[in-house]
RNA sequence: GCCCGUGUGGUGUAGCGGUUAUCAUGAGGCGUUGUCGAUGCCUCGACCCGGGUUCGAUUCCCGGCACGGGCGCCA
C-alpha cells in the first residue's frame, strides 16, 4: 500500500486492513469497523479465527463465545471462503505464533476482537478456482473467471504494478514537457495499408476501429501540441496466436515536434530508465508478493534491474551480418523474425534498439534521408525497434513532414494519397520535423514481471478466440 | 492458416483394453483447539462430445470441439 494514499473511511469501514497492519501499535484498544473477503476461518466451538483480505491487507479476526452472539459465532464458523464480512471490534496485540528454539520472536502484529459480526454476502461452493490455494492453475481457467483470479495475491500485485509503471511513465514524460491526448478510435479509412482492421458502421457509413493513434498524434503535433503522448486502445484483426500478441492492446506513445529518430529513442530510454527506478524504489512489495508466489512454484524470482544509459543500438545493417554470421540464412531486406531475434538477443539479452530499417519495409509515414543507404546501397528509413530480448516492445522513428515526399511514399507503397487527404492537407501549411513511438505495455509488464504469457498481464485480454469475459 | 501435443472430481494431476481410477487441493460432517499452511477421524466429488474396432473402450482408431506449445502473419 502507496504510504502517501488517504484512505477516507466510508460507509461501510472506518479503517482499511492495510491501516490495522501498520498503525495496529496506536490503534490497540479502539474500536473500529472493516470489511473484506474472508480468506479462512478456523476453529469450532467456542472461538473461531478468521483471514480476512480487503485490497490494502490481511488482518485475522477473533470471535469468542460471549464476545458476539451464538448466532453470529456459528454463523462465522459454517461461513463459505470469500464470502464478504463486515466487523465491528477493538484492535488487539495478537499472541505471538509458537517458534521453534532459537528461532527469533516475529515482530508484533495486530488483530482485531470482533463484537459485532455480519455477514454482506455469502459465496458459493466450491470456488471454480482457489484463490489461496497451492495447486496450479491452468490460464484459460483463470481467464474465465478472472474476478476470482484477480484476488490472488501476485495476480492483483501485477496489476498494481501495471498502474504503478503507467504512472511513472506518465509522470516522466509530463517532465519533459509531453501533454496526454486522446485520439478517436473509430476511425473512416485505413491509417495505413497493411494490417487488418476490424470493420464496424459508424451510422450508416462504413468504419473500422483504430490500429494505432499514428496519424492523429502527429495531426496534433502540426496542430502545435510541440509534444504529446496518449495511452489509449488499438485494434487488429490478425490471426496470430502467439504468447506475445493480442487483438486488442493498450499502446503508449508519443509524438514530439523538432525531434528526430536518435531524439526519441533518447526519450524512451529514459522513460524506461525512470520506471524501472521508480518501481525498484516504491514497489519491492509487490515484488515480493510475486517472488512468494514463483517460489511456490518453483520459478526463479524476478529482480528489477535498473538498465544503464544508453541502451544498446544495433543497427539494421549490423545485424543483419551478426544473424549472417551465426549461419542463418538472411539478407538484406527481410524482416528479422523470432528466430533472428534470438541471435542478437544472446549477445543483446536486455534493452536495445534496433535503427536504420530499410525504407521499403517501413510504413509510408517514416522519415528518409535521401542518399543516406546502406551496405548494398538501398535507401535506408529512420525508422526503429526497440526489443528486449528477443521480443519487440516498440516500433518508431521520425517522421516524414515533407508533403510531396508523403504524397510520393503512399504511391510507392500502392495507396492514393486522396484517400489520406484528411492526413495528408496538414502538411501543406508548415510542417515541424517531428518523430515518436508506440510502445506495448503489456509487453513492458512481462519483462518487468517475468511473465510468459501476455495474456497475464491483461485483465480481459482480446485474442482470436476470446471475446469474454 | 499450418505443424505438434493435450483433454480424468470444483481446481491441478497419476494411471490403465477388464481397477473399488492415484495423489494434492477443495467441499460436507463430527471432535479437539489462542489458532495462524489449524488439527484428528469420517464422508463427497471425475475419465470432453460423436462414431468405429472389441466379449468389453476412460485407455486403441476416425471425426468434432476445447485448450496448450511452435511457426507464419503482425506499424
Amino acid at each position: 500500500m502507496a504510504s502517501d494514499t488517504v484512505w477516507h473511511p466510508t460507509s461501510f469501514r472506518t479503517h482499511t486492513l492495510g491501516q490495522i497492519q501498520s498503525d495496529g501499535e496506536s490503534l490497540v484498544g479502539s474500536e473500529v469497523t472493516i470489511c473484506g473477503y474472508m480468506e479462512a476461518n478456523r476453529g469450532k466451538g467456542k472461538i473461531c479465527f478468521m483471514d480476512i483480505r480487503d485490497g490494502t491487507g490481511r488482518v485475522q479476526i477473533f470471535l469468542k463465545q460471549g464476545g458476539v452472539s451464538d448466532e453470529q459465532l456459528e454463523m462465522a464458523q459454517g461461513l463459505s471462503r470469500e464470502s464478504t464480512v463486515q466487523i465491528v471490534g477493538e484492535v488487539a496485540q495478537k499472541r505471538p505464533p509458537k517458534v521453534a528454539e532459537g528461532e527469533p520472536t516475529p515482530p508484533p502484529t495486530y488483530e482485531v476482537v470482533a463484537s459485532i459480526f455480519t455477514v454482506l454476502t455469502e459465496a458459493a461452493t466450491p470456488l471454480p478456482l482457489g484463490v489461496t490455494d497451492t495447486v496450479s492453475i491452468g490460464l484459460d481457467t483463470r481467464l474465465d473467471n478472472r474476478f476470482l483470479d484477480l484476488r490472488r495475491a501476485h495476480v492483483n500485485a501485477m496489476f498494481t504494478l501495471r498502474s504503478k509503471v503507467l504512472q511513472y511513465g506518465r509522470d516522466h514524460l509530463i517532465t519533459e514537457g509531453f501533454k496526454e491526448i486522446n485520439s478517436p478510435k473509430i476511425i473512416a479509412s485505413a491509417s495505413e495499408g497493411g494490417t487488418n482492421l476490424f470493420p464496424m458502421m459508424y451510422f450508416d457509413t462504413p468504419a473500422f476501429l483504430s490500429q494505432s493513434p499514428q496519424l492523429y498524434k502527429q495531426l496534433t503535433i502540426l496542430g502545435g501540441m510541440e509534444r504529446v503522448f496518449e495511452i489509449g486502445p488499438a485494434f487488429r484483426a490478425e490471426n496470430h496466436d502467439t504468447y506475445r500478441h493480442l487483438n486488442e492492446f493498450i499502446s503508449f506513445d508519443i509524438e514530439g515536434a523538432w525531434m528526430n529518430d536518435d531524439d526519441v529513442m533518447c526519450v524512451q530510454e529514459r522513460m524506461i530508465h525512470h520506471i524501472w527506478s521508480q518501481v525498484a524504489e516504491h514497489d519491492q512489495d509487490q515484488i515480493e508478493i510475486i517472488n512468494h508466489y514463483r517460489e511456490g512454484q518453483g520459478d526463479e524470482p524476478i529482480t528489477v534491474e535498473v538498465p544503464s544509459l544508453p541502451f544498446p543500438r544495433i543497427e539494421y545493417c549490423d545485424a543483419i551480418k551478426m544473424i549472417q554470421d551465426a549461419g542463418e540464412e538472411i539478407s538484406w531486406g527481410d524482416d528479422i523474425d523470432s528466430s533472428h531475434c534470438d541471435i542478437i538477443a544472446a549477445k543483446y539479452p536486455g534493452f536495445h534498439f534496433l535503427p536504420r530499417w530499410p525504407m521499403e519495409m517501413k510504413p509510408f509515414y517514416i522519415h528518409h534521408i535521401p542518399g543516406d543507404v546502406g551496405a548494398t546501397g538501398e535507401q535506408l528509413s529512420r525508422g526503429f525497434d526497440l526489443n528486449y530480448g528477443r521480443d519487440e516492445m516498440t516500433s518508431g522513428g521520425q517522421r516524414e513532414h515533407n508533403v510531396d515526399v508523403l504524397e510520393q511514399n503512399l504511391r510507392n507503397k500502392g495507396l492514393d494519397p486522396a484517400d489520406f487527404s484528411f492526413y495528408t492537407d496538414g502538411f501543406r501549411y508548415g510542417a515541424p520535423p517531428h518523430a515518436g513511438w508506440g510502445l506495448g505495455v503489456a509487453r513492458l509488464l512481462m519483462v518487468l514481471t517475468g511473465s510468459r504469457n501476455v495474456r497475464e498481464t491483461v485483465l480481459f485480454p482480446r485474442d482470436r478466440s476470446r471475446v469474454t469475459p
